[in-house]
RNA sequence: UCCUCGGUAGCUCAAUGGCAGAGCAUGCGGCUGUUAACCGCAGGGUUGUAGGUUCGAAUCCUACCCGGGGAGCCA
């Protein structure tokens, strides 16, 4: 532990004492004779105060020379004052510069995706970047409380396959030795190994889709938490999601209340985030499609989206006519807020062009088949919390789902979608456990069974009921954050042809 | 693979067939309490690429390249 210098998130320890910070330049702002340096150490940011007259000649000139992002130690005396950043200052009395930057290319001002994606190993220097991933840190930190408390195991599960576990997604392939293998899309099949062996278990780590989804809720690479239980039914297991995403919101909403207001998160639909979520079966999901109340929803939503349209068209004119007689600084905001108009109406006139369709989807939605990307929407803005669906049709889950004791068309699958049109970001279920089903399960799925030797193993040796389910890091991120898109939810995002910085 | 929007200064954008511009960033100057500080001056351009239409193209047409969003696909 560093003890030459504090930082910036400790400064309230230090009121009234002279401390060292060390950090990089922010901003900077200044007159004659004063600078303010906005420095930022990872921790935080704190204001630093050079008065030319308090400081000798070498401290001056580096106040003066240090540029945007340039490395620096500050000392001085700590006091609180409201209206700073963190509600502390630094009156400096010396300052170094570690090392000048030169031309920072990330400016405090608007910068597009891509010049930002080109940049992303120093954008996530930004406040909100900072913000998300420090909310991403609380995530994983108490995902791990969550099942550490209650008695898991965490265990990993190989990161490198010799098969295609599902048959149905496109894997990385990888040249193995001068075999084939393939990059893990789940570590499901280990999971339940694991749970045999240690009661319950969950795993933690990177997960590779080579689908070519070109989404903002796709990554070819991303994380996901993958609890498994032996002797939990679908039950027990829709309640441990549940408890898990109430857990989730209700730490991050305690512990980093600032980076949710760095990101202007609307804390209300979080605040709702409580149990008992509702729970949905597939069968009522399609009723929901099908109701006239839906028809009504989407009317009612275009409607909307056609008023705010036409409110935003005449601010925009009004804008214009004010300005011709606007100051400098007015203008400026006038074009800012011009930038965010054309946005939202370039948002707005896509969901005018998808509303209908999805109207439409939803109406002559057949049984049988899985919900698309709009279904899950739609059913979504029925409720103001998470909901789980449960029990789908079998011909779309996965072969080792066990079947509705029920109800022989339907799987003991289920998923949770989140609000706000995040959708899914847990999908799970209850695991078969007959021999026989599962070898003609494998069959009729077109696998090769060999491979599947190990796993049939877990239903020689033991078997019992026993669940388990997968969420999406990033996606979970994405949700409590109120990200648009999931590559700001990761340090460095893999997507579709962008596998740089 | 398909649909859709876009590519103009380092960055964000304007210029709708008629002299390529603004703000930010950078450099210099001014200002002793700034909050995306402000004021003044300066440098900065193969308008994604190739071709075509036109007296004249950033603007219209064709092809290609790159990017955004979406569909398909996707626990």
């Amino acid at each position: 532990m560093p003890v030459d210098h504090v930082s910036i998130s400790n400064l309230s320890e230090h009121e009234g004492e002279t401390v060292t910070l060390k950090g990089w330049l922010y901003n900077k702002r200044g007159g004659k004779g004063i600078a303010f340096l906005i420095l930022r150490d990872g921790s935080g940011l704190a204001q630093c105060v050079v008065n030319q007259e308090e400081v000798d000649e070498a401290s001056w000139t580096a106040a003066s020379d240090a540029s945007q992002e340039s490395a620096l130690a500050i000392r001085g005396s700590v006091r609180a004052d409201e209206r700073q950043v963190g509600g502390y200052e630094v009156q400096a009395t010396s300052v170094e510069l570690i090392s000048k930057a030169e031309d920072y290319p990330i400016t405090p001002k608007e910068h597009g995706v891509e010049f930002l994606m080109n940049h992303r190993h120093l954008w996530l220097r930004s406040r909100k970047q900072w913000a998300v991933m420090r909310v991403r840190n609380q995530i994983i930190y108490s995902m791990h409380q969550f099942f550490q408390e209650q008695g898991f195991v965490q265990m990993d599960a190989p990161i490198l396959t010799g098969n295609a576990v599902e048959g149905t997604s496109t894997l990385f392939e990888i040249d193995y030795f001068g075999r084939p293998a393939y990059l893990t899309q789940s570590g499901q099949l280990h999971g339940e190994a694991m749970a045999m062996a240690m009661g319950k278990i969950y795993t933690f780590g990177p997960t590779f889709r080579a689908e070519k989804s070109k989404t903002r809720r796709h990554l070819t690479e991303f994380w996901m938490i993958e609890p498994e239980m032996a002797f939990y039914d679908l039950d027990d297991n829709m309640s441990m999601a549940e408890g898990l995403l109430c857990r989730l919101v209700t730490d991050v909403m305690s512990k980093c209340a600032t980076e949710l207001e760095m990101l202007e998160r609307d804390l209300e639909p979080l605040k709702r985030v409580e149990g008992p979520f509702p729970r949905v079966s597939y069968d009522e999901a399609v009723d929901i499609l099908h109701s006239d109340e839906t028809q009504r929803m989407m009317d009612q939503r275009i409607e909307s989206a056609k008023e705010e349209d036409a409110r935003l068209e005449a601010e925009l004119a009004e804008n214009k006519k004010a300005y011709g007689q606007a100051k400098k600084w007015q203008k400026r905001k006038f074009d800012a807020r011009e930038i965010e108009i054309h946005k939202r109406r370039n948002e707005i006139e896509e969901d005018l062009r998808n509303l209908p369709k999805w109207k439409e989807s939803a109406r002559t939605f057949e049984w049988g088949t899985d919900f698309g990307g709009s279904d899950e929407t739609v059913i979504t803005w029925h409720f103001d919390r998470p909901i789980i669906v449960h029990r789908f049709p079998h011909q779309f889950k996965a072969f080792y789902m066990k079947r509705d004791p029920e109800d022989d068309r339907l799987a003991l699958g289920m998923d949770v979608l989140a609000p706000e049109g995040y959708g899914e970001i847990v999908g799970g279920g209850e695991r078969a456990t007959d021999l026989a089903f599962l070898e003609a399960q494998v069959e009729a799925h077109g696998l090769p069974a060999e491979v599947f030797d190990w796993y049939f193993d877990l239903r020689k040796f033991g078997s019992v009921p026993h669940s388990g389910f997968g969420i999406g890091l990033e996606r979970t991120v994405a949700w409590i954050c109120g990200l648009h898109h999931l590559r700001e939810a990761i340090p460095f995002p893999r997507l579709l042809d962008r596998i740089h910085p």
